[in-house]
This record gives C-alpha cells, structure tokens and sequence, in this order.
DNA sequence: CGTTGCGCTGTAGGG
DNA sequence: CAGCGCAACG
C-alpha cells in the first residue's frame, strides 16, 4: 500500500489503529485522505476483515465517495465494511430490530411536513391555537428532548412551568401517534435504536462485537444521542478513530454539542491527539483572511493551520446596489473566469436559500450552466408528496398520516366526515385507519362509501403484492395508473395539471436511478422510502459541468478552485437574529470560516448595498465578517471604498415612490355589449353581457388570455378601448 | 361539500 | 414575498 506522500502527522494518523484517537483536521488539512488510507491500511496491512470496520461519515455522498476511494487503494472485497451516515446506520439496525421496540419493521420515516401535521392534529385535538403555540417550534423543543435522550415521561416529570408542561404532554401524545403509526422521525432514528441496545443486550453485543474499528468524520457536529451512540459500540474495543475541527462546528440549532470533541480527552484518558495543521488546499491569501476571521472567536483552541500553496491573488470585493445589481456582477466575474477555469470548478454560497433566487434570475439570463444544491422545493410539491404518501402507505399501512393524504386523492367520495369516524374507530382499537376500514360496515358509514373503502384497500393491497417483485420505476407506474392518480390529471386541461404531470415524468429519473443501482428485491420500496427519506442537500452536488449554487452549511466538507460568498450584509449574515447573541454569532463566524476555506485559488466576497427581502427594502452595513478581514488582503472595487454605505443620500436613491393608488370607479363610463377593454390584471377583453344597474351593473367579459369573467362595472379596474388605442397598438 | 380568494403572519441553517 | 387558515360563495 502507497502511503507516500503523506506528511508526518498524516502518517500517524493512518498508523494509529488501536486505542481512541482524535484527529484535529484544520479546514483542508487532508481528513478525508486520512481516514481513506487509515481504512485501506487497516484491510491491506493489519488484515483486519472488512466486517469489522465501522465509518460513520456526515453525508451520504462522502460515504458513498470514500466506500470508492477506498476500492481504489486495495484489491480486496471491502464491501462488507458499514460506511454511512448516522441515520442510515440506524435504519438498518432498526430495520433489522425494532420489532424488539413493538414497532413495524415497514416502518415510515416522517418528512419534516408531516411532522408539522402531526403536531397541528394534536393542537387541534387539545383546543388550541397554531398561532399561538407554532408547530414549528413545538417540534425543536420535541428534537432537542430525543436529542437528549429524554422521553415523554421524564419529559412531564422534570417540566417546570406551564409551556413546558404543555409541549412536554404534547410530546407524549405526539410519540404516541408515531408509535401507533409504525412511524419514526430523524430523531427517533437515533433515540430508538439506542432504546433497542439498552433493552436488548444481545443486539447491543452483536454490533459491540463486530464493529472492532469505528470511525466517525465531522465529530464536532454530533449531538448529544450521536455522542451516546458512538460510545456504546466503541466501549468493548475502544478502537475509535474521530475527526473534527472545532471551528468547523456549524450545526449546533440542530443539537450539535461541540463539547463532544473538546472532551474526547477526558471521555478517553488514553487517547492519542494528533493535530493536522498544514493546510493543502487554499491560498496563502484566503487562508490569512480564514485565520484572521476565526480569531476574533473566544471559544475556542488557538490553532495555527499554514498554508501549503503560494500566495495568491487577492481576495476581491464586490459592492453592489441591489441583490439584481450582484446577480448580474456574479455572472459578468464567471465569465471572465470561465477562461482559467471550468464552471463545475466555481460555487456560488449564500446564507439563506431565499437568496439564490436573485443570482438564479441573472443566470437563467446569462444561459450560464448551473446547478442548485438543496432547497427540497421539488420533494414538497402537491403531485410528489401525493405520489410519495401512496408509497409509504404500500410500504406501511399503519401510516396514518400518509393514509390520510391519499385517502380521497383523486375524489373517490370519502369525505371528512368518513375520515373522522375512521380516526376515532382507530384511536379505540389503538391502531391504524387501515385496521379501521375492516370495521367501516359498523360505524355508521354509508354503505357506497364502504364499498369505495374496500375497493380502495384492495388496490393498495394489490400494489403491495406488486411491489415485491416490480422496479420502482414500474410500481410508480402502477401506482399513478391503479390509483386513478394518472386519469384525475390527464383528464384535467389546464397547465397547472399538465405540469404536474411534467414533475412526475422526472420524479421517475429518480427511481430509473435507484433501479439501475440494485436488482429487484421485495424491499426494494423500503430501502428506496428510506433513501429518499435520507437524502442530504448536498447529495445533489455531482461532477456535471455547471456552476454550482448553495448554502454555506450545504458546502461543508467541499471544495472549489473558484468561491463567491453573496450578501455580506449585517441582518442577512450574520443574521438578524443573532446578531446579538455572542454564542450563536461565533457559530455564524465559524460557518463564515467554513465558506471561505472552501476556496482554493479564487475568492470574491459580495454584498449589495440594498435588497429586497420577505417584501421589504432593506439597506444593511457592511458585514462585520468583511470589516474582520485585514485590508491588505483585499481588492477593493475601482474608485470606491468597500466600508461605506455609498448612499449619499440614503433611502432617496431606490427610484420615484409608487403613485399613491387612487381608488377609480367607472361611474361614467357606460359599457355595452361588444365593447372592447383592457383590465389591469386579465388584460384585453369583450364584453359579451350586461346584468343589472347603477352600483350592481355586472358585465361578462371573455379575456383574450383569462377566459370569461363577471365582473362589477364599478369598481372592476377596467378601461374602455378606444379606436384611437387601437391604431396605437 | 368543495373550492376559491382574501388577509394575515412569519421570516435560517439540515439529516 | 409566500404559505396558511378561515370565511364566503357556488
């Protein structure tokens, strides 16, 4: 095995193989090599059986790009090593498990959407309001408890006060309905399959006992429940290998606890500490402005990471007038680079996924090839989640919440109030809707919708045989087609039904992906729901031409020749709210480190000196970020300095105000049949008929492009065409 | 009963 | 600006 190469720190890393160990891996010092040739080494060198090696990395791409990497370093078969993310570790430990738990092992994993309508049944089912008690936040305060291994119980138990009492009963009744649905969120991934080693020892001791080697990547961002996990395979060998970089830890609002890696230490008296501080990946110039960043951060370990490549260019700034103004000064600087360098070699990295849509909006102009990263728009959309929920209930048809969506999509007559007796026959038998419908005859149900219920369970139960022996791009098929899914859009005109239509077409690339990959085998709808379930916004980042888009977060653990970091704005990064928080704004400055270490030879920082946002016009200063950089790195912009507000007159600048709106009313003008007009939204039109008088005149207009409307006289913003417009047009 | 439209409100990051 | 809930209407 080729270790040349490698630097001395490297090589001890790669070496070290028995005993804890932590590996401090400053931004571009090399992990993913490491642990890559440490994996190799333990296969080639110290005949460690494939078996019995554990990598647990953050994203499935990485997993996906070292289970390569290592076939390349080795000849032997090093398929039967787990290298996945924690989650997906988990689905297939439950998967195997959890009936130990009294859950299904067809259990659903919930989207987040669903998560919310969960929480808002239960608000609905106790009285109270949504605006008052937001699910969204009901839901982090249920994260952060199964983050903490805390269960409902407890959770009741230790509540102090009338909100936590509250959200922890909602909690209760919320784990219930899961439970009762074979259905687990992210978290219970975790939380449950913990549950499952600490009641059944056996299965805890299998694992203990084949993973004598564990690896864990992007340690500082574990939570707390990772953090136990890890512990508990890790205790028979204590063979375990973490990386992680302190100053990288950007997750903490989804329970990350950056104490795991700074207490390894203590966790593990006798653990080697191997620090990697040479940098191979940046420029002297953008790790300088890295260094200098991350130093005004308190907390944290004083490092000293070198730079490994030679100077550098300057880091460019670039000031703009509106977010429009910067999209447009993104494209004109990409295609002067696009000489030097290819367009999968740049990325474009912003703070909030709202603010890809400017610069989008100048690519789409410039046909400049991109790609975005993330924002799962396509996954929420009506057809998809509709298609998705048929699937799940195929897979598991306790899955109430799924149930629900697809139980009158398309219209099939089963209204609320059929829903509701079902909800209730189930809540009393402590089981699902799909039991229910059994007992449809005595609820009360009118007899034609019972007959539609059992026609409707025999097509599921039919899709299920199916799904046994189909390709997933076959059952989707089925589905659409036995569901009546396909006809209710087919027989639909309009766009809106023909683009939907579009949208499933390209959800079967994804399945002819998925089908290309595995032959058929009657889990593959499991093992596809739990992938898409699973599937991490970067992911999506593959080695196609084009310039990519995404979050900050998104670019962790990447690199690219060329960066662009947009919007370095107070209010938009840091953000507003944290602006004010020293804690929650140094993890903003590390996730400011991470994109700006992302870069290898080119950098150019960007901020508008006005934009529009959630509807607003907003001016924001200069990003402290920016100011923190020294200025001899920097490249100003001609004739311009970068640390004012260029406004000279601030807020005069944004163009003439709207005219104030004056309320018009048609009094005077009379409109008779055959007249021609323009309305101010539905455009040109005839009038065809005219009812009523005075106020109540209403006129019948077929629009050119909108169709017929009826519309008041009076008040309909319409104007009368005249000849004279006519011969103008 | 189902659909549409209006008005209000929140408003990041992700497996 | 977008998504959601509710009210009113067909």
């Amino acid at each position: 095995m080729d270790l040349s190469g490698m630097n001395k720190e490297q090589l001890q890393a790669v070496k070290t193989t028995e005993g804890p160990l932590l590996v401090m891996a400053g931004a571009g010092s090399g992990k993913t090599r490491v642990l890559t040739h440490r994996v190799a080494y333990l296969l080639d060198e110290k005949q460690v059986p494939s078996y019995n090696i554990l990598a647990i990395t953050f994203t499935n791409k990485a997993a996906r790009e070292m289970q390569e990497r290592v076939d390349k370093l080795i000849n032997e078969d090093a398929r039967k090593m787990w290298i996945s993310t924690f989650h997906s570790m988990c689905v297939r430990i439950l998967r195997r498990d959890i009936a130990y738990l009294g859950y299904d092992t067809s259990f659903s994993i919930l989207d987040p959407l669903d998560q919310q309508s969960v929480v808002k049944d239960i608000l609905k089912k106790r009285n109270l309001d949504t605006k008052q008690h937001n699910p969204r936040s009901i839901l982090s305060v249920i994260s952060s408890y199964k983050n903490q291994l805390i269960k409902p119980d407890q959770a009741i138990a230790e509540a102090a006060g009338f909100l936590d009492e509250l959200y922890s009963e909602i909690y209760k009744d919320y784990q219930e309905i899961l439970y009762r649905n074979s259905a687990l969120d992210f978290d219970d991934l975790i939380m449950l399959t913990i549950e499952l080693f600490e009641k059944e020892e056996a299965v805890l001791s299998y694992y203990q006992t084949r993973f004598q080697y564990i690896h864990v990547d992007e340690y500082q961002d574990t939570n707390h429940a990772q953090y136990r996990l890890v512990k508990m395979l890790a205790e028979k060998y204590r063979n375990i290998c973490v990386v992680g970089d302190s100053d990288q830890s950007i997750y903490k609002f989804r329970g990350a606890d950056i104490q795991n890696i700074l207490n390894f230490e203590r966790d593990y008296p006798e653990a080697t500490i191997i620090k990697l501080e040479e940098n191979y990946r940046s420029t002297k110039m953008i790790l300088d402005a890295a260094n200098a960043v991350i130093d005004n951060n308190t907390e944290r370990k004083p490092k000293n990471l070198r730079s490994n490549k030679g100077e550098g260019a300057k880091i460019e700034v670039n000031v703009s007038q509106s977010e429009r103004e910067e999209g447009h000064a993104i494209v004109a600087k990409v295609k002067a680079l696009s000489e030097d360098y290819k367009y999968g070699d740049m990325a474009i990295l912003y703070r909030a996924n709202a603010q890809s849509r400017a610069i989008e909006d100048a690519f789409v102009k410039s046909s400049i090839p991109y790609k975005m990263v993330g924002g799962t728009k396509f996954y929420s959309r009506m057809e998809i989640k509709d298609l998705m929920s048929y699937l799940k209930v195929i897979q598991n048809p306790f899955d109430d919440i799924s149930f629900e969506r697809i139980i009158n999509t398309p219209k099939r007559g089963i209204g609320t109030k059929t829903v509701e007796k079902l909800q209730a026959h189930a809540e009393q038998l402590n089981s699902s809707i799909y039991d229910a419908i059994r007992d449809a005859d005595f609820l009360g149900i009118p007899q034609k919708t019972v007959v539609k219920l059992m026609s409707l369970l025999d097509v599921l139960d039919n899709l299920k045989e199916k799904s046994k022996y189909m390709s997933m791009t076959d059952l989707v098929d089925e589905v659409l087609a036995d569901t009546g899914y396909l006809d209710m859009l087919q027989s639909d005109k309009t766009l809106e039904a023909r683009s939907r239509l579009e949208n499933l077409e390209e959800f079967k690339t994804v399945t002819k992906e998925f089908d290309q990959e595995r032959p058929i085998a009657d889990d593959n709808l499991f093992e596809f729901l739990s992938e898409m379930a699973l599937v991490s916004d970067q992911d999506g980042v593959d080695d196609s031409s084009g310039v990519t888009m995404m979050t900050m977060h998104a670019s962790k653990g990447l690199e690219f020749k060329v960066i662009f970091i947009v919007g370095l704005e107070e209010g938009i990064f840091p953000s507003k709210r944290v602006m004010f928080d020293d804690k929650e704004l140094e993890e903003e400055r590390r996730l400011m480190y991470v994109a700006l270490t992302r870069a290898m030879d080119y950098l150019m920082l960007s901020r508008a000196e006005s934009r529009m946002l959630y509807g607003r016009l907003e001016n924001n200063m200069m990003s402290r970020f920016l100011s923190e950089i020294p200025e001899e790195l920097l490249e100003k912009p001609a004739n311009q300095s970068i640390f004012s507000n260029n406004n000279s007159s601030p807020s005069f600048k944004t163009g003439p105000k709207k005219k104030a709106r004056i309320i018009q009313t048609n009094n005077d003008v009379d409109f008779s049949i055959g007249d021609k007009v323009s309305h101010k939204v539905f455009g040109d039109g005839i009038v065809s008929q005219i009812k009523g008088e005075g106020d109540n005149t209403e006129l019948d207009i077929v629009f050119k492009t909108a169709g017929p409307k009826r519309l008041l006289a009076n008040y309909a913003p319409l104007e009368k065409r005249t000849e004279l417009d006519e011969r103008k047009n």
